[in-house]
DNA sequence: TTTTGCACTCTAAACAGGAGAGTGCTAAAT
DNA sequence: ATTTAGCACTCTCCTGTTTAGAGTGCAAAA
C-alpha cells in the first residue's frame, strides 16, 4: 500500500532480496551498523565481500539503506524496513507458552475497563516495549438506561449506561431538592421515552421536548426534561480515558531513545495522547495489522519508532484498536504475531460477556 | 524533627550559618558546586576566599557539605538541606498572580476526581516538577446508596455512592435475569436497611442475614442479599486509581536526573506508585508541610531528589496528601508556599460541594 | 560476473598537554 | 586570635594528536 515502484520487490533480484533481508535480521539483532564482511562470513548467501559491497551499493542508490559515515556498515532506512515488513519477513509462529500466557491475562472479566488495562500491560510485558489500548470515541452510542440518584444539597447522580458496555457517572447541580420518589419517577419517564434511542437524537429530541412541555403543567416531566438535559450537555459525554498505557519506561533502554531530549518528547506526546491518537484511528479501519514505521508516521516524535497495531472487534464490530511502540529496530516477526493474536483474544474475551 | 545534636543550629556560628545559607542559595540557583571565591564575591558576609575555605571545611566535617572531588567547589549533603529547609529558608510569598492562577484552577467542581486531575496537573505546571494527589483509602466508607440497573445478558449494573462523594460502578452475572421491576425492590429493600450504614458493617450484616432468610420464602428479599452479598465482596470496593501524578517528564530536564538509568527507575517506581504511595501515607498526619530529602526518604529510587508534602483537609477532616517531587536541588522557597497554599484551596474547593 | 588487492576514509579509543578552578597549609597582617 | 595573602598541589575538562580497526570503492585479475 505505501511502496512506490521504487520498492517493489520484484524489481530486485532474488539474490539481492536474501542479502538484504540478512542484512535487516542483523541489524535488529545487534543494533549496529553491518559491514560486508559480517554478512559474507555469516549467512546462507555464499559471497565475498566484495560482492556484498557492490549489492549493497546498489541497495543504498535505491534508498533501502543508508551509511552512518564512510567507514561503517549499512542501516536499513524507513523505506527498507517497509520493503522488509511487506515482502520479506518471516514470522515465526509463537510457542504455546506465551500463547498461553497471553490467554490467560485476557479471560473475560466482568469489569470492561480492567480488562483493557490488563491488555495493555500484558502487551508490554510480553514484547518488553510500551503497549497501548485504545477504546475509540463511539460516534453512535445508544443510550441504555438513565438514572437519578438523589445526593445530600441539591446535587443529584446521574447514571447514564451507553452501549451495553460503557457507564458513565455525573453529578449535577439542580435548583431545587428533589426527593428520591420524584427521581425515580423522573428516571421511569426519561427510560421510558428514551431508552433504546441514539444519544444524539435524545440530545436534540429534549430541546424541542422542552418547548412543548412549556405550555403543559406537569411538572415533573418538566423537571426530568431540564435535568435531562443538563446531564446530558455537558459535551463531555465521554470521557477521554480511552488511550491506556503501559510500559513506557521499556522504551529507556532501547539504545536509539538513550538520548534524554527524545525521550521527554516521546513522553509528553503520550501524556497529550494527541498524536498516537491520531495514529490510532488510522488504523481503525484496517484489516488487521497495520504498521507505522519511523517517519512514515508523519510524527517526528516517533522518529527512530515504529508503531504495530490491529483493530479488535465483537460480533465483526470494531470495537477499539491495540498496539505496541517500539524501535524501528523491533523483532517484528514476534511482535506482530502478539499483536494479532492479542487482538483476536480481546475480541473474544469482551465478546463472552453477552 | 529529623535533626540530631550535630547539626543543631544553634551550634554554628551566626557566620558559618548566613555563608551556609548563601552556599545553598547560589548552588540551588546554578547547580554547579560553589567554591570560596564565587561566595567571597557576591554575598553579604565579607570575607575573603582563604576564611570562607576554613569555614567550609567546618561545615564539611560536621557533614552539611560534600566536595564532589578535590578541586571542585562545595555542594549541600541531604543533611544540609535538611538543616536549610528547617532553620535557614527564607520563604518567599507567592506574588499574587501565582495564588490567582492557583485560586482559578481550583474552583469547585462537580467532578470529583477531575479537580484532583486538574490540581496535580497544577502543582506541576507551576513548579515546573512533578505533581501528585492522593486520595486515601478511607477506612470507613458510609454506604449512601445502592442501586442495581439491568443490562443485557445476566448481568446487573451494580451503582454504590459511597461517602457522599465517590461513585463505585460494577457489572455482576446473576443466575437469572431480573426485571427493572424486580431490580428496583431490591434496590428499595438494600437502601431502606442500610443506607447510612457503615460498608463494612453492611458486608458482616449481610452474611447473617443470609442465613436468617434461608428460611422464609420470600424470593426476591434473597435474591437481593444475594446480589448485595456478590457486589460488595468483590474486594476492590475502592479502586486503586487514588494516586494521580503529572508533569512527569519535568523531572527529564533535571540535570541530576539526567543519566536514562536513573530515570528509568525513577518512573517505574511512579508507576508501581509503591513506593511514593508510602511516602505519602507518611505524612498524612503531619501537621501541615513535609519535606523528605533525598536518602532521607529511605527509597533510593529518590535519591538526588526531594518530596515536599502537605494534607488536605475538609471540615477539619483530612481527605487526602498532595506534593511536588523535584530534584533535592529545588526551589523550596518557592515550591513550599504554593504546596501550602494549593493544599488549603484544594481543601476550600471541595468542602463548597456541599 | 565475481573476486582479489589496495589505497583511502572515517570513527573511536587512548594518550598527552595545558588551562582553569579550587583546595589546604603556612606565614604574614590586622 | 582572627583573617588574609601567597603558593604549591590536585583535580577535571578541553583540545589536539596518534593509532588501530572497520569498512568502503575501484581497478585489475580470475
Amino acid at each position: 500500500m505505501r511502496m512506490d515502484s521504487s520498492t517493489d520487490s520484484s524489481q530486485l533480484s532474488e539474490r539481492s532480496l536474501d542479502l538484504f533481508r540478512s542484512l535487516v535480521e542483523h541489524f535488529i539483532e545487534d543494533g549496529t551498523p553491518v559491514g560486508s564482511r559480517t554478512l559474507s562470513k555469516d549467512s546462507e548467501l555464499n559471497l565475498s565481500p566484495a560482492t556484498i559491497r557492490n549489492v549493497m551499493a546498489d541497495l543504498e542508490d535505491i534508498g533501502l539503506l543508508h551509511s552512518p559515515h564512510t567507514s561503517a556498515g549499512r542501516v536499513p532506512t524507513a523505506k527498507g524496513y517497509r520493503l522488509f515488513v511487506d515482502s520479506l519477513l518471516r514470522v515465526n509462529d509463537l510457542n504455546s507458552a506465551e500463547v498461553e500466557k497471553i490467554a490467560r491475562e485476557l479471560t473475560p472479566e466482568n469489569d470492561y475497563s480492567a480488562l483493557m488495562r490488563r491488555t495493555s500491560s500484558m502487551l508490554s510485558d510480553i514484547t518488553q516495549l510500551a503497549g497501548v489500548v485504545m477504546l475509540p470515541r463511539t460516534q453512535q452510542s445508544m443510550l441504555q438506561h438513565i438514572e437519578f440518584v438523589a445526593m445530600s444539597g441539591n446535587r443529584v447522580l446521574v447514571i447514564l449506561v451507553v452501549n451495553d458496555r460503557e457507564v458513565q457517572n455525573r453529578i449535577i447541580h439542580t435548583d431545587k431538592a428533589y426527593s428520591a420518589s420524584e427521581l425515580q419517577q423522573v428516571s421511569n419517564y426519561l427510560n421510558e421515552i428514551f431508552a433504546g434511542k441514539d444519544l444524539a437524537y435524545v440530545r436534540s429530541t429534549i430541546i424541542s421536548e422542552l418547548e412543548k412541555m412549556k405550555e403543559e403543567v406537569n411538572q415533573s416531566m418538566q423537571s426530568a426534561i431540564e435535568m435531562a438535559q443538563i446531564a446530558l450537555n455537558s459535551e463531555d459525554t465521554r470521557k477521554d480515558d480511552d488511550l491506556l498505557f503501559s510500559g513506557q519506561t521499556n522504551l529507556m533502554d532501547v539504545a536509539e531513545l538513550s538520548d534524554v531530549e527524545k525521550l521527554k518528547k516521546l513522553f509528553e506526546s503520550f501524556n497529550q495522547k494527541r498524536d498516537i491518537l491520531h495514529l490510532l484511528e488510522q488504523s481503525i479501519n484496517a484489516d488487521g495489522i497495520q504498521i507505522f514505521i519511523g517517519e512514515e508516521s508523519g510524527y517526528d516524535v516517533f522518529d527512530n519508532c515504529s508503531v504495530v497495531t490491529s483493530p479488535y472487534e465483537v460480533d465483526g464490530q470494531i470495537l477499539g484498536v491495540l498496539g505496541v511502540i517500539g524501535p524501528t529496530r523491533m523483532h517484528y516477526e514476534r511482535v506482530i504475531p502478539i499483536v494479532d493474536i492479542t487482538a483476536k483474544m480481546l475480541g473474544v474475551a469482551l465478546n463472552s460477556k453477552n
